[in-house]
This record gives structure tokens, sequence and C-alpha cells, in this order.
DNA sequence: CAAATTCCATACGGCACCGTATGTTGACTC
DNA sequence: GAGTCAACATACGGTGCCGTATGGAATTTG
């Protein structure tokens, strides 16, 4: 437990600030708030930030970044077959996702605050269009052509996003259902790893 | 164009705020900004409501009714066999969903909200179950045994959910994603209506 | 050690909203 | 045609946030 007074980075107000978003939604990145959670006052955040709306577009860079070096830190670390990244990707994704950061769903508040806001949709576009690319790519390795290729990686993708947002369903669950899912589309044979 | 002065009824107001609520989030349901959409001051907002609070709740309480109904609605209507009324459910499904009130996406407007509100979570969790229990008897009627039927319910609620979400993805896409999906828990057998 | 720079605290004016209190207006009632 | 009541409008104090301005401690630098 660091109790020092260590002077705070604009990354520290960055991560607080995706837990206020994961917390509260968008609406709760707010300055004074965020400040009162660091235990500093909004002078701080002044030196840091030229304004609130600076802080956002930080964060969305920031996530974009960090959404997109983990489909990349996959893709290197798996050296098995297109279909076994298949696997290890619904595997990792339906346990973990990315909840760096403080913690929780970060993901998915962002995904909302695109609802909202035109830079946040922007950001959430791009991540997902390199993600389904990415995701594309591996069907397409497995033997599926080209338009079915894209409809299942929409659909591994997109079931991923709406499974976590049901309520009742636990992360088991959620990663029998998603492996069924795979299982699925790539013709109904249970392939091991 | 009804420029008359009728008087506003809570629904009206309500409605409005539905309207609000997918325009600008939870945060954006504010008894001064919907006064001010619907031209009137905020007295007569106090007059229909005691506070936001129970305004909220109204809207929860109006949405869970609707929500169901939509459902109980492609019940009756539909008189075809099981297989037929997935087929429409998806149907439907893909291409209005739930957007009646003002128009637009009210139905992942709640979804978010309840990410940061306990009682918009509890009328999400309602709605889910009612909704997964009703597609997980039709996928029974089709034969699917029972831990399956569950799971395909879930696969199939969630994508329709998670692909609304994604960016870069047409009504028509969606539609067609959905039924790809559903012929292949169905068994992979094209079935015509 | 004096000066500059970093990092933050405090104080200020302003705005948007909340909830209440009270005034106003039309319709309807007898 | 005085009284009642529904359906507002208006005015008020209070709070939380924004962005700025300015001051101060602590560290670094010449």
């Amino acid at each position: 437990m660091q109790e020092q007074k260590t002077p705070l980075s604009a990354t520290d107000w960055i991560q607080a600030a995706f837990r206020a978003l994961a917390k509260g939604g968008p609406q709760a990145i707010r300055a004074e708030a965020i400040a009162r959670d660091l235990k500093v006052s909004k002078g701080s955040f002044y030196w840091h930030f030229k304004d609130v709306p600076a802080l956002k577009l930080q964060m969305l860079e920031h996530w974009q970044r960090k959404a997109t070096e983990a489909i990349i830190q996959l893709v290197d670390n798996s050296v098995a077959s297109s279909v076994g990244r298949l696997h290890l990707l619904v595997e990792v994704a339906s346990t973990t996702d990315t909840s760096a950061y403080g913690g929780v769903n970060v993901e998915a508040a962002i995904r909302d605050w695109g609802r909202y806001d035109e830079h946040a949709f922007a950001a959430v576009e791009t991540v997902d269009e390199k993600r389904l690319h990415y995701v594309t790519e591996l069907f397409s390795n497995c033997g599926i052509p080209e338009p079915q290729s894209r409809s299942y990686s929409r659909l591994l993708y997109g079931s991923l996003i709406g499974l976590e947002a049901l309520s009742g369903h636990t992360k088991a669950d959620r990663k029998n259902d998603l492996l069924g899912l795979l299982d699925l589309l790539l013709g109904g044979n249970k392939v091991v790893n």
C-alpha cells in the first residue's frame, strides 16, 4: 500500500476515469468527482488536461490502442492453427474479456458511450472493424469461403458482446455457449484444442 | 399536426423521457430538459410526478409491460409451428426490434441503463428471463433436449443483442446472420418458413 | 542559495439542474 | 357568477459541476 505522495501522472487520471466510466457511465467522467476519488483537488486535473473533453479523447485513444494490442498479442502467442486460434480466442475473450484498467466492464461501458458520443462511436467502430477483420481471416484459413467467413465472424463476435450483456448468465455459461457456437460454425465436428 | 394546447398526460411525459433516454442516455432523463422538449415548464412535471426517480420507475414499469406484451402478441399471431415461430421471431426482431416510443433504440438504451442502475437492471433481468424462457420452449418443441435448448436460446437472443451493437452492420446483414445462425442451431437443414 | 519549474490547493463566477412554494388560467360545477 | 379544481407558469434557494485565476510547497536547476 503505497501511501506516499507520489505525484500523479496523466495515465493515473485516465485509469481513474475508466473506473468512473465503468461504474457510472459516460456522464460519470467528471473532473471534480474523479479528483475526489484520487483524493486530490481538481487543480491537479486542470494541470494534466485542458478540460474534460480532452480527457475523454485521451481515454478513447488509450483504449483503442490497448484493444488492438490485445489481439496482436494473442496472434503472436498462440502458435497453433487457425482453428486452435479461434478456440483460444473464444476462451480468453469469454472469461476475462478486456477488463484491464479498473477491473470491470470497461469494454461494454465504452460501447454504451459510443451510442451517445460520436468520438466514442468512431473508436468502437475502428476496434470492431479490426477485430472482425482478424476473425474473418481465421475463418477463411479454416476453409470457409468469403461471404460466409465474414458472416461467421460477425456472429461469433456479436455473440460475445451480446452474451456479456445478458444478465443471468455465468462466465462458464458464456464460455460453453460460445464454444458450442464455434463448433457449429466450423462444421459441427468437435475440435479438440 | 395538433398544435392545440391539449393538456399533457403522464404517458406523454414518459414517452418524451424515452426519447431523451435513447438520445442521451440515462443521465439525460432530467425534468427541466424534457420540459423544454415538450415546450412546457417543469411545474407541469412536478404536477404529474413526485420527482425524477418516480418518473424513472414508471418508465421501467411501462417498458417491462410493453416488452413482454410484444412476445405474447407474436405468440398469438403466428399460428405456425415452433420452427416457423422461431423464424418469424428472428425476422421481426432483427428488423424492427422494440423500437416503439420515440423511434430509436430504446431497448439498447435501457440495457445500458441497467448497468448503472439497480432498478433498470432488475427490469432488464425480468424481461430477459421471460424472453429466454419462451425461446427455450420453442427450441424444446423442435426436439432439442433440455440443456441445449437453453444454451441455444441464449445464443440466439444474445446474438440479436450483440449484432445490434455492432457498428458497420446493416439491418439486412443482421437478419441474414441471425437466420443463418438459426438454421445452424436447428440442424443445418434449410427450413423454409 | 536563488530561481525556475512541477504539481497541486484554494477561491471564484457561472451555469444547469433539483425540488418547493406560490401565483395564474381556463374549464367545469351548482 | 362565485367557487372549485386540474394543469400548468414563475420564482426561489440550494447543490454539483465547470473552467479560470492565483497562490503555495516541493523539487530541480544554474
